[in-house]
RNA sequence: GGAGAGAUGGCCGAGUAGGUCGAAGGCGGUCGCCUGCUAAGCGAUUAUACGAGCUAAAACUCGUAUCCAGGGUUCGAAUCCCUGUCUCUCCGCCA
């Protein structure tokens, strides 16, 4: 969310900003409202003040033994009025709550303009793509072949993009999500999580997902609960409400979780295998810095995540998003994107982003250094990295002609010493 | 699921026959004094949000709100009533 008080003041930053994301907000309903908002605010505080003093009297009067009958006719009307304006300012402010949640936030100037992802801006590569001189198979046979996935009965059992992972296939995702989890918090100093799958509304708005998205997630019938579309939800929100001492800062957090997605809208796109499932697991790498650091510590967080793809052996490359891909609470925003033979190009299987105060703001995440006053901290995360999406590709990239599937040398102590998936 | 107890400032903890309580006291923090050093001691200060005024912006001044949340009673509520949430104890159930 952004600051009341910074649109206000730049109507015309915000609209430009909009603009530049292709989104079709206007600002003015909300100019308006807060104008009205503020008028009724200093209209009924007045009258709040004269309740305040006239009812010290009354007390004050009652102590010396005097009636004060008039008195308290008149500020029973008073409190009428109170009363009217307080319900009128309540619906104003929920208006305005309404709107202001539903402003994105505003791409960082180095973020290039463009209309979707065909704008999107290829920073770097890392690795060459393997020349297979067989027919290299998708990830969904490889699975099959070596019964290690079972989608049939992952639909069978629960319904279309749900998934079985068996024997060597459950034991490599497994092995790589523990690899994942040593790197971020051996080598990057990242402090594990392991979050609660469900988190209620108030997180969810929290960090962005709520109210504009919730026909992407999975809500607990009955109750107040989702299931988390990413353990960003949660590790960001663990400090919702919290003014925060600013010598713990820099807060690294990396968090293993299972996300759910509805996927709503994206029928039709990856149907087949692993690359788009309801429930898939995930390392997610959370950060919380100081304002001023931010934009050096997405450098970083990439990297942390990018070493993970090197170690594997993958190869990827980083694209930064132009504004027309970026999310919705996202400043700047770079993805990694892993070389998979079956699409024949390279897919998403990172996203790494800066919210600078955005989603501190809605979750009321502050710190406090010195006398100053408290502020808001800015908080980043990025996937580090997805694991389903990670098997596939490593069943993709190491498979040979004869149908087995190599393991990458980091991942056998991982896997019992076992090299080979045949 | 049943019964009971509780929720106050960064922390601990007063405050229930409603009235000057944003809230005693202690701890912690900050600044200053004192001190050969350390420790101790002395003094002061120490919540947040919103709005108005003044500002280039702050600072500042004033106002309003906040004693878990939301309603209610009242001229006036941390204090009374209702609802909800959470925590703790006991019983039941359970991985």
């Amino acid at each position: 969310m952004l600051d009341l008080k910074f649109v206000r003041n730049n109507p015309e930053v915000v609209k430009t900003a909009l603009q530049k994301r292709r989104s079709s907000i206007s600002l003015d309903p909300f100019l308006e409202l807060d104008e009205r908002r503020r008028e009724k605010l200093v209209k009924v505080e007045k009258l709040k003040n004269k309740r305040n003093v006239v009812s010290e009297e009354i007390g004050r009067l009652k102590k010396v033994g005097q009636l004060a009958e008039n008195l308290v006719l008149e500020m029973r009307q008073v409190s009428d009025e109170i009363k009217n304006l307080d319900e009128e300012i309540r619906v104003l402010d929920q208006q305005l709550q309404r709107v202001l949640l539903a402003i994105p936030n505003i791409p960082d100037d180095s973020v290039p303009e463009g209309i979707d992802e065909s704008d999107n801006i290829e920073l770097r590569r890392w690795g060459e793509p393997r020349q297979f001189d067989f027919d290299p198979k998708p990830h969904w046979d490889i699975g099959e072949t070596l019964d290690i996935l079972d989608f049939e009965r992952g639909g069978k059992v629960t319904g279309a993009r749900f998934t079985f992972y068996k024997g060597a296939g459950a034991a490599l995702e497994r092995a790589v999500f523990n690899f994942m989890l040593d790197v971020h918090t051996r080598e990057h100093g990242y402090i594990e999580i392991i979050p609660p799958f469900m988190v209620n509304s108030n997180s969810m708005i929290g960090t962005g997902q709520l109210p504009k998205f919730a026909e992407d997630m999975f809500k607990v019938e009955n109750t107040d609960y989702y299931l988390i579309p990413t353990a960003e939800v949660p590790v960001t929100n663990l400090y919702n409400n919290e003014i925060l001492n600013g010598d713990k800062l820099p807060i690294y957090h990396c968090a293993f979780s299972a996300c759910f997605r509805a996927e709503a809208g994206a029928a039709g796109r990856d149907t087949r295998g692993l690359i788009r499932q309801h429930q898939f697991n995930k390392v997610e790498l959370v950060k919380f810095v100081r304002p001023e650091d931010s934009f050096a510590e997405l450098e970083q967080l990439t990297l942390n995540a990018e070493k993970v793809l090197q170690l594997l052996e993958l190869p990827y490359r980083v694209v930064t998003l132009s504004t027309g891909d970026l999310g919705f609470s996202s400043a700047k925003t770079y993805d990694l994107e892993v070389w998979l033979p079956s699409y024949n190009n390279y897919k998403e299987i990172s996203s790494c982003s800066n919210f600078l105060d955005f989603q501190a703001r809605r979750a009321n995440i502050r710190y406090r250094e010195g006398k100053v006053k408290p502020r808001f901290v800015h908080t980043l995360n990025g996937s580090g990295l997805a694991v389903g999406r990670t098997v596939a590709a490593i069943l993709e990239n190491y498979q040979t002609d004869t149908g087995t599937v190599k393991i990458p040398a980091v991942l056998h102590p991982y896997m019992g010493g076992i090299k080979e998936i045949n």
